[in-house]
DNA sequence: ATTTGATCCCGAAACGCTTTAAGCTGCCAT
DNA sequence: ATGGCAGCTTAAAGCGTTTCGGGATCAAAT
């Protein structure tokens, strides 16, 4: 009766390494002077389990189980072999370990180019925040870039088929995604940037965009605005139920009275930021204020007045939402809430290796708050609504001739 | 005597991989229909070498020759490995490719944070450009980021050192650049976005800033514009020699006669082309024109500018450099030199991956042209410099009052 | 004195792939 | 016949790591 059998620790949660800092690397360099320190492999300058293993007179196997953690490894020969380990400068393979665990130690990032380019600027920031968390645990990121959303889930399958990478990141998650119903059936690990539909039961992380739009409205109601307006982009992103349900809610707090015909919905381009922004002009109470779900459509709102020589901060307010470089090019200043990128990257990073390191640990879930920043394209109403129209049916009239 | 032993190729130009395409794959299915075609390793749904010899009845090794292009491999069993391969879906998984060869089939790119917003919006399209070669060839993009200098040497390195990354693709090359003089040291593979100091015997690629700058200034000549500034941004960057240079050779070539007063250079943001715009306007006799080595800095322009009251494409020109959706931001549209910078990254990967396969191959050198975006930012000189310096005076004063 | 049960470590076999050395055909020239 | 030589294929040894079954040791329980 093989009794032996039985493994007192489960194969999911793998065994977290065992970090060099946890034993003093200094002293270990003293320690193991006795030791051939520069015994390494022909070729290359690396240091391979091998070359440990025999310095130490132990098996491959058995320094493997004392690095990876495994509990039938006495205390003292695990110190042993990690001080060693620390002193020879050994770091295991990842492509060499993941011949056997099936884990690359990459985490994976398919950025889709049709998106409007609401996420450009966010790029950078954001891989910078990813790449920091990864190699902070000896990970890496792998990028790859599809054309659309077939494209995307046939990229993921191969990546995760050829253990590029062993889960992913979803950035700028729909509300209803593709990307979730794939990674969900297969059963690749994935951690969405953003709130989409179901998302109860899902690892996420997300900026609060309701926070910001509520905070948006009471911060213009407060100057003086009562007909605050929003134009919203497409309804299939997922952040545009948080930011239009924000503005609802601040309209609501605010007890300025919800019109239907102030949102304006579905905006993805400057251009239909402008057209939104005509009808909202045109409107018999026009608005004095609009509330933009992005920076990028609230470019739209400034070609609109400087098209009709409205004085964008006096006769109409404009807030954004970002932070992007675009909202501090515009003139005047755009305000706009700031999103921290960087940290949403390495949050979502850290998130992500410890949800493969413990596949059955509970959901995570992460919000923060964006940051507002004041700009020249708010002020007190200088117009009331009616105002506005007759200074714009008068400029109009000028401009026509 | 063992004759057999002589290799008929040399170590070094490993043989490229025959790629799918050569064989009809559409007939494969047909050919090989007596294969037992789902024949997988039995956890997940990989077609491993292994369950490709067996369904060929041959061995692995000679699968593995036949499909790396080893010559003692008849023709006719290479045809039938390929088409089997490719009917069966086998793909190697280049990490267990890796272990021997060294090769980890996967480019890499640190990007360093610390560097100006320049090359932000950039970055996506340079990814995609990357990531579409790379995927054309079955490889990978492993990013990475770094903080400063030293922390991109240590990253790469250790990217080399544990196989993440087979070389580096280096954007914005610097004049003098650290990373080139590391990577020559160890032979690690890489090419150059840009041409640095001496650039004679590197592999690179890059925009002809020089002929971009040459053209803006024959443009506003053209225009009437007879002094004519340029912004440049710093030193160490090698891009700045280039844009420089060509600003002074169109400056030349248009006869103008080169004043290097109306040449401000070492400016890295906004702020500083903001200082570099006043000292220019107040010059005895003013610029009509300011050409900008890239749209960051015209910003600043534009910000002195509209302080000024100085209405920008009538009474004063501005040209920039990128193309980025910032110049599209401003107001009036910034004129500037669109870099095709998809393509950039997509030729680099391409210029990469064949650098790799063959070592040994002659440096590769590629420049494209940046094509000339007009935009509202330029016009007929309204003003004569003198008429400017009177503007100006006139404006100040009411300002200051 | 024997069984039991831990605890710790070892040897060996995977993993998927490449590469080396050696083998097996034929064929031509001795 | 014998040797030599192509040309093609196989067998097996790595590569660096994990994992599995079991062996040795020792203390405690029978």
């Amino acid at each position: 009766m093989p009794r032996r059998k039985i493994r007192l620790f489960d194969k999911k949660p793998l065994p977290k390494p065992v970090s060099e800092a946890q034993c003093g690397a200094e002293e270990a360099n003293q320690v193991w002077s006795d030791v051939k320190l520069d015994r390494r492999s022909r070729d290359n300058g690396r240091v391979t389990i091998s070359d440990l293993s025999q310095a130490l007179s132990l098996t491959k196997g058995t320094v493997s189980r004392a690095l990876n953690g495994y509990p039938d490894i006495a205390e003292t020969t695990r110190v042993r072999v990690i001080r060693a380990a620390n002193a020879m400068g050994y770091r295991p393979l990842s492509h060499a370990q993941a011949i056997k665990t099936g884990r690359s130690c990459s985490l994976g990032l398919v950025i889709q180019l049709s998106e409007h380019d609401a996420h450009r600027p966010f790029l950078a920031e954001f891989l910078a925040g990813l790449t920091q968390a990864a190699s902070k645990e000896g990970w890496t990121l792998t990028v790859a870039t599809a054309e659309n959303d077939a494209d995307t889930l046939r990229i993921m399958r191969d990546l995760v088929v050829h253990q590029k990478a062993d889960g992913f990141i979803l950035p700028r998650v729909l509300w209803d995604d593709p990307r979730i119903a794939s990674l969900s059936g297969e059963d690749t690990p994935f951690i969405c940037y953003g709130r989409p539909r179901n998302s109860k039961d899902m690892s996420y992380f997300d900026v609060e965009g309701e926070a910001a739009m509520a905070e948006a409205v009471s911060y213009l109601a407060d100057l003086g605005h009562r007909r605050i307006a929003y134009i919203g982009s497409a309804e299939y992103y997922a952040f545009s139920h948080m930011r239009r349900d924000g503005y609802k809610a601040g309209i609501d707090a605010m007890g300025l009275g919800f019109d239907p015909d102030l949102m304006q919905e579905g905006a993805l381009s400057p251009e239909q930021a402008s057209a939104a922004t005509r009808r909202l002009l045109a409107l018999d109470t026009p608005p004095t204020a609009i509330i933009c779900a992005t920076d990028s459509l609230a470019r739209g709102v400034y070609d609109v007045a400087n098209e009709l020589g409205l004085a964008i901060g006096t006769e109409l307010s404009v807030i954004g939402y970002d932070g992007s470089p675009e909202a501090s090019a515009m003139w005047p200043r755009l305000a706009s809430f700031a999103v921290d990128t960087r940290k949403a990257g390495a949050t979502l990073g850290e998130m992500f290796i410890a949800r493969i390191r413990n596949p059955n640990a509970p959901v995570a879930q992460h919000l923060i708050r964006a940051e507002f920043r004041p700009g020249g394209s708010t002020g007190h109403p200088k117009l009331t609504p009616e105002q506005l129209v007759r200074t714009l049916a008068q400029r109009g009239a000028t401009q026509n001739t």
